[in-house]
DNA sequence: TGTAGTCCCAGACCGTAGTCTCTAATTACA
DNA sequence: TGTAATTAGAGACTACGGTCTGGGACTACA
């Protein structure tokens, strides 16, 4: 299993190159004007090299996006155990989109939602992302306690939660100007009060 | 302003026949399957003829999402006036998915989401949409007669409305079973429920 | 009715995502 | 160690959305 073959080896180092020369692009302009020739031609491989590591374009900013999850877990370190699961699961939402806003843009949203769209990856509903995860624990203990009601699963209930997060990002991916991080917050408290005994 | 030219009479003509191939080939096949070479050759006009009258391929797309206030239209007058509004809120939205289910299909609709992504028409979240208009006037008088808080505005609330929708209709696009209808259903009655006094 | 200007549209062309084919290097195994 | 099978990858090629150019028909106006 840990031990790879020198080919194997060899194709770790050229899928790694793809991904840094694109990561090295994101920096420099807008996603939608990154083309897979720029990448290769960056990196000194082919479009063979490419179709072989990623299925298409996008799996590239999938990879991306990923990075995110590790956003959320340091995150919650930071979070006052005194606090009510709601307020916890309100500030866990705006610290994302805060981040996604400052750190990843709109551009890369774009592409990401419109990859989850013709493909079918899918990781946005998977259910071991760090994000579910995380919601999931909260929710689960916020009715234990009863500060939420149990006529849905737990399960269900994050599921709704992650469902207001995507369509705030989605919204403000195809407006031009929507305060990600106000709506989002709107968004979610109002469906918490929905969910509270 | 009603008197046409021979000219234009004919530019809307191939705009209609264009229309009427691709809503043929709609019929037919997936929607992510069909070009605008096959549309054009069809109706037997033209790149040309065809990018005069649409902006991109998903605008034909667009043409045929509009249909759809015309169901909403008449869905209200079959609402029994004793409703409460949060009631004819979750009858709307429940109708409003079962039609799209059965009339639209997953195909188009994931074109018409990916559309909003790329362009920025964007009709979506436009004001003068019947489905906006219908929702915010039963969210107005359901803040008058204090079924729901004021705590947040009209034309907020309803945007958080028509988000839910987006939102289920999204997930429901890029997940291969989700019961569309099922899952509306749970998220606005839950968001509903959060507006409630 | 002559002429300048406009408009609709045909179709050649372009850019780019993704596929196909072929090869050289590696691996597995007799 | 020799040979067959497999695999990473190079790069020509295809498919398709969208642009550009040119021209013939129409319109406006003198």
């Amino acid at each position: 299993m840990s031990s790879l073959t020198p080919r194997q080896i060899k194709a770790k180092q050229t899928k790694s190159k793809i991904l840094e020369s694109a990561f090295d692009l994101f920096s420099k302009k807008a996603f939608e004007n990154i083309t897979v020739d720029e990448i290769i031609k960056r990196s000194g491989t082919s479009k063979g090299a490419f179709y072989t590591h990623f299925k298409s374009k996008y799996e590239i900013f999938l990879e991306k996006f990923k990075e995110i999850d590790g956003f959320y877990e340091e995150f919650i370190h930071s979070l006052s155990e005194e606090l009510s699961y709601s307020e916890k699961l309100l500030r866990l939402s705006e610290a994302q989109m805060i981040y996604i806003k400052n750190n990843w843009g709109k551009e890369l949203f774009r592409n990401l939602y419109m990859n989850a769209l013709s493909s079918n990856h899918n990781y946005f509903l998977d259910e071991n992302r760090s994000l579910y995860k995380i919601i999931n624990k909260f929710v689960i203990k916020g009715q234990e306690i009863g500060e939420f009601k149990k006529g849905l699963l737990a399960d269900e209930i994050t599921m709704l939660i992650t469902r207001c997060m995507r369509g705030a990002l989605y919204d403000w991916c195809i407006c031009d100007d929507l305060d990600l991080v106000m709506e989002t917050k709107k968004f979610i408290r109002t469906l918490i009060e929905g969910l509270k005994e």
